[in-house]
DNA sequence: CTATCTGACTTGTCAGATAGGTGTTGGTGG
DNA sequence: CCACCAACACCTATCTGACAAGTCAGATAG
């Protein structure tokens, strides 16, 4: 048996594949919930263990979502559980704040101009959703969340799904220095009515415009952050949970709690 | 047991975290060999099985790596494995040539120009090799490889670790292209030169040559994909695997051979 | 001294059992 | 007839104990 099972060869990645084909791209599943474990693993002829490393590996990518007692539910795939594992790989890296907003900045701009040329009037009505949840936002993780969302959804508006990606394999680091920028009231009061000159800009389809207002934005930190400019972002981000948040909580955990249910759709147009 | 297990709170995150910080980023484990999974499950109280799930979760993000009958080793992170998580996760997006050329343009013209600025004798050095690693190869996909290679080590070049990172989220989708561009010889033709019009333009820190010839190499392809630019990369990348390379494997499986030993430093200057 | 073999490790996988959560269903009291 | 609630069936998560298969060092026979 278990030297059939090698014959036919089913591998981890071939039955992630095989899953991923049948329930996250194919039709089945038409609700999002996918079958038991148990009549999956009987099914493909492998044991519940091994389906089930298999489902966790799906799970770690973001495509499907476990509940105790409920089931396997498909998920909407978002960038940001992927995104994660990319900032779990580069904790090692010492990426500065000045790093980040060097590149970030002609990203950022980039999908600024292209919103301005592209945003739908959807894309537009749910960045003032953002703006709106900014301004009434309790404490700095739901600031910050609004803020995450604001700048998503302009990448979303330029309607380029790689864009989307590199701006989903920053988001962590994003989220740390909006905690700084967002607790330091001098950089807030300029930087909050920036937002709306951006967006005000995509409403003109003023490309430019839009794009000077993002890298104004951006680059305010660059006067205001003084010697957190060459403060590795992790740093700084856990000096705002201690200090500011008074929690003891690690920024990694701030992280997954704070991105868990976040999720802008991909651009499926 | 399993109620005080649960009072402590050992879950499968903050094990990894734990695990984490003590063999990744901590000094045990110098020669990279990790205790066994009975050891460790034991010394944390739980299970193998459970402790072997965390430990599939760090494999998957590229920290370490299992051999059955050896052991378990720490890995040096690369970004390339955490990029392919991110590529599966948007497996379902539509991301098509044009849309890769607009976002890598204007990252890579970025990290051309400030690799001009800040590259050093290494970089250069190892650039070099890449291009001469390229010249030499044979097929398809070590040609491939060797590019990759090379657009990496210029993001390297840049020493800003957030610029590597936006490119490592892409890199499965630029390998994409690679196949199609590399096997059209009108492109390679006048595209293989460029590589070396960049690196000399690195060498003489002149900037703006850089930028403009690594915008020149990228936006080749607009001219002469014709009917694919708008064409999702993986049906070019699928096609150019069955027709030209002649295999029956599916873009996935190519992919994740030919990244598998992949692995550009991230840098730590 | 060399070749081989044994035994003690390792990971990978399995079946079966239990814990704990969730939703449904049917019976009972109003 | 309706509302409530308890029992039940199903789900995932996890544990225990076991075995297969690979690796390696050291003992042993030639």
């Amino acid at each position: 048996m278990k030297a059939l099972q090698k014959r036919i060869g089913i591998t981890q990645d071939t039955l992630a594949q095989s899953l991923t084909e049948r329930f996250i791209f194919g039709e089945e599943a038409l609700d999002g919930l996918m079958p038991s474990t148990r009549i999956l693993a009987e099914e493909y002829g492998v044991s519940r263990l091994f389906l089930r490393e298999v489902l966790a590996g799906l799970q770690r990518q973001g495509l499907i979502e476990t509940f105790p007692g409920k089931g396997i539910y498909v998920r909407k795939p978002s960038m940001l559980n992927a995104a994660r594992n990319v900032h779990t790989t580069i904790r090692q890296s010492t990426a500065t704040a000045r790093d980040l907003i060097e590149a970030r900045g002609n990203l950022e701009e980039q999908c600024a101009a292209l919103a301005a040329e592209r945003a739908t009037t959807e894309d537009i009505a749910q960045m003032e959703f953002a703006l709106k949840a900014l301004d009434d936002a309790n404490g700095l993780i739901p600031m910050a969340q609004a803020d995450i969302a604001f700048h998503s959804l302009l990448a979303k508006s330029t309607h380029n799904p790689v864009l989307q990606i590199m701006f989903g394999s920053i988001t962590t680091l994003v989220f740390d220095t909006m905690l700084r920028s967002l607790s330091d009231p001098e950089i807030y009061k300029e930087g909050a009515p920036l937002h709306y000159t951006i967006l005000k800009a995509v409403k003109n389809r003023d490309g430019l415009a839009a794009r000077k207002a993002m890298s104004k934005h951006i680059h305010l930190a660059e006067d205001s952050y003084k010697n957190d400019l060459d403060c590795e972002l992790r740093e700084i981000a856990q000096r705002i949970v201690k200090d500011v948040l008074q929690s003891s909580l690690s920024i990694e955990e701030i992280l997954s709690s704070a991105l868990k249910d976040y999720s802008v759709d991909l651009g499926q147009s």
